[in-house]
DNA sequence: CACAAACATTTTATATACAATTTCATCGAT
DNA sequence: ATCGATGAAATTGTATATAAAATGTTTGTG
């Protein structure tokens, strides 16, 4: 929705990315404090962009900030990404369910075809295409529940997601995976059967996140614990 | 969930709110371009809490900001109101489906209770006390998904549509009729069908929102054209 | 008269300065 | 010695000032 082209991004853009690429990364740990001036000055700009990336980094979940009292690292641990990725799971079961049941035909044909195309990308294995289409697979699902409001707060949880989805993209083996458990929610899709597909789309990203567990374990091993 | 109990509102959360209803009520309409001086000029403050506010209802979706071009009033047509709470809707059933799968018995209890002692309010026609009363019903269904990420967002979003919901709460009819819905979602529940307490759920979110729709259209008789 | 380039104006983005609150440590009293 | 109060340091919230874009207007040229 808005054209986040190549405007040469803002610096609290660019703190924001960095901030939660590090937390995702796991390099900053869970209840770490981030006062607005260090940060200012590890990026070398002033406070003023430092603590609207603050401020929107709370708004993904990632820093708690507390009102007069600055911010900290957001818990994250494995049960918190665990939550984070069911809940993207459950989204996008319920559009592909949504969008079943309101799909024009022009948009399932093109769905299809869509699929049909990303075949080739599998053969000739390029992880970085066929990570571009799936974007647009997943787009085009949204689209299809005809409700823009969906469309867009599903479209932001994917993007809050992507610093974790990194990680695990794509052993070529996940990528023909990937492609499999679209054809079977594609399937579902045509024959209009929107249970079926949310089924499928859910074991689809859960899939997904299972490479991503798997990945994290090994930097994880001394997370500390809950204080709660 | 943070406490926002009573540390005097920061200046931007003041603003927020203000702004935020004026939207939902609609007398800031579609396209109003919102520049920061102006916005802080009215509220008496300097731009920098405006600012701040701008940045959070564009989170939420209420205005939209377009990199270095300022800010204006997002769409907000009756569609773009019946989208939101449809995506309430959806979220809610979402929550409840999960509720019923992984509660514990002592949950299930305490929300069977909660409901029951509802019924009092209900016949004393305590609209007041019904409507925290109903708040703390769906907390409680967003806490028993375990699912702590999903437990928030679902009531962030809720939070959200507060100030479209004001307008449709509660005249004492509408009450009956909640509490009647509620019973047949508690139902569904204990006897462990999640998918009908979804489905039901579903329908109680839909008929308060259709509450809303009824109150909305006398003002939105004159909604200009969307522009995409 | 149409069109484009240069300039002036307005508005956002960032930096800095100031005020208010919280945190932490020191001090004193019980 | 523990607890609470007082005050200093640090940090956030707010205001203002400066820099950099974007928008709109004017002017000059084809």
């Amino acid at each position: 929705m808005a054209n986040e082209l190549k405007n040469e991004p803002l610096l609290s853009e660019k703190i924001r990315r960095s901030l939660a690429e590090e937390i995702a990364a796991g390099s900053l740990r869970s209840g770490t404090q981030l006062d607005e001036q260090q940060v200012a000055l590890r990026f070398g700009t002033s406070r003023t962009p430092a603590r609207e990336a603050l401020r929107q980094l709370a708004m993904d979940g990632l820093v708690v900030v507390r009102p007069r009292r600055g911010a900290v690292v957001a818990e994250m641990s494995i049960e918190r990404l665990a939550d984070m990725f069911e809940m993207s799971a459950e989204i996008e079961a319920l559009c592909v369910r949504l969008a079943t049941l309101r799909m024009r035909p022009l948009e399932r044909v093109r769905l299809a075809r869509m699929h049909e195309n990303s075949a080739s990308l599998v053969e000739a294995g390029d992880v970085s295409s066929y990570s571009s289409f799936n974007l647009a697979f997943h787009e085009a699902i949204y689209s299809a529940t005809h409700n823009n409001y969906i469309s867009e707060q599903a479209l932001a949880l994917r993007n809050r997601m992507a610093g974790f989805r990194r990680a695990q993209m794509f052993e070529t083996q996940r990528m023909q995976h990937s492609f499999e458990e679209h054809r079977i929610i594609i399937e579902a899709v045509i024959r209009g059967d929107g249970d079926e597909a949310a089924r499928a789309m859910r074991t689809h990203l859960m899939n997904a996140a299972g490479a991503l567990e798997r990945f994290t374990i090994s930097q994880d091993n001394d997370q500390e614990i809950d204080e709660t």
